[in-house]
DNA sequence: AGTAAAAGAATGAACGTTCATTCCGTTTGA
DNA sequence: TCAAACGGAATGAACGTTCATTCTTTTACT
């Protein structure tokens, strides 16, 4: 017998590609499991209902980000450059993921979203502390912009979103030097 | 007897609340039907079907937008503060009307956008002439950094876009001084 | 003007399809 | 041999669309 062919994978990983390339009407129950080569009651063994499947699947992929962006990342270095280092990370792994990207994308436009964004706001300390970290020191050191905190993210992340979108969708391209040249211009967004 | 209640136009707006408020998912003919005060067969009289009133939908409202931020407009005032114009209309517009915003929004981010947006890039001239003019305009005279045209724009409206879906969704509250800092630092992005 | 006929608009019940979920017979592994 | 895991047909709810029928407006005729 090979290695275990763990449905529950198979069925987070077909469950990525399809939603992330159809949507999330162009992905029936039916169609993820035939994608992971599964029973379509099986994946019910795996996740209450499809509801818990798309939540589930955001969370996963959400908690790859954060390694990911602090590879080589100093606390100790400049303000300057932990942005600049944090900015580009974030854009790369986008680019680097675009199945996990875009299903990102689908997600927060979603009212599961929009909830779940609700959610993260009551309980006052948003997620990607990294970000919330770091954004509070520069507005305490007043190297940011005076502007409430959630203006300050739009600014840095609204571009990098954007243009992440468009590479991915194939409107344009990017290539390293590209990618640097963007965040040093959000950077010079939130910049005092 | 009354002014006659336009029917197409009851369709039109009750299409309008129910996508812009209930994403397409939420907004089942049946329920706009009932929403508009018209039988749901009569929505066929005036729509060949749900995705031509989708699609016409979008046209309507894509065709509010630019007389609405050129009022005021000066073809002869310096770049910045054209740009700052247009920027803060633009973000007027979304504020005050969020449900054409939340539209707009869902139609973007859905099958519909992207294929919108596809056709859009392979007729090279996009729409919004009065943007593509001022940012050509600017990439002429250096005024702006020097990457893609499509960069740039992901730059000055990316954040522009985010803002106004947290203020829309309540997130956050713009005032108009927030309006106008808002924008001054997306020229900051984008300024050489 | 008044009325009958024709045209056009509107309706909503019914239809066919799609889809998430369930159910139950079969397979697998201990 | 038994229980857990699995598969996929069956189920029922939801939805877009159609169409036979009803209601309203316009036209034609005396």
């Amino acid at each position: 017998m090979t290695v275990k062919p763990d449905k529950r994978e198979e069925i987070i990983s077909a469950a990525l590609e399809l939603f992330a390339e159809q949507g999330f009407h162009g992905a029936p129950m039916a169609l993820i499991a035939e994608r992971a080569g599964v029973g379509a009651g099986t994946i019910y063994r795996y996740f209450e209902n499809r509801d818990v499947l798309i939540r589930e699947l955001y969370q996963e992929l959400e908690e790859t980000i954060t390694p990911f962006i602090l590879e080589g990342y100093s606390e100790a270095a400049p303000f300057r450059a932990r942005f600049l280092h944090l900015g580009t990370r974030l854009l790369r792994f986008f680019i680097e993921y675009p199945l996990r990207f875009r299903y990102l994308e689908q997600f927060h436009n979603s009212p599961y979203g929009i909830a779940h964004r609700r959610d993260k706001m009551l309980g006052d300390e948003g997620r990607c502390n990294v970000f919330r970290e770091l954004f509070d020191q520069g507005a305490a050191q007043q190297v940011l912009k005076d502007l409430p905190l959630a203006i300050l993210f739009n600014l840095a992340f609204g571009p990098l979103v954007a243009v992440a979108r468009d590479h991915v969708l194939n409107f344009i391209t990017l290539d390293e030097p590209m990618i640097v040249k963007t965040i040093e211009a959000c950077w010079d967004a939130v910049k005092r």
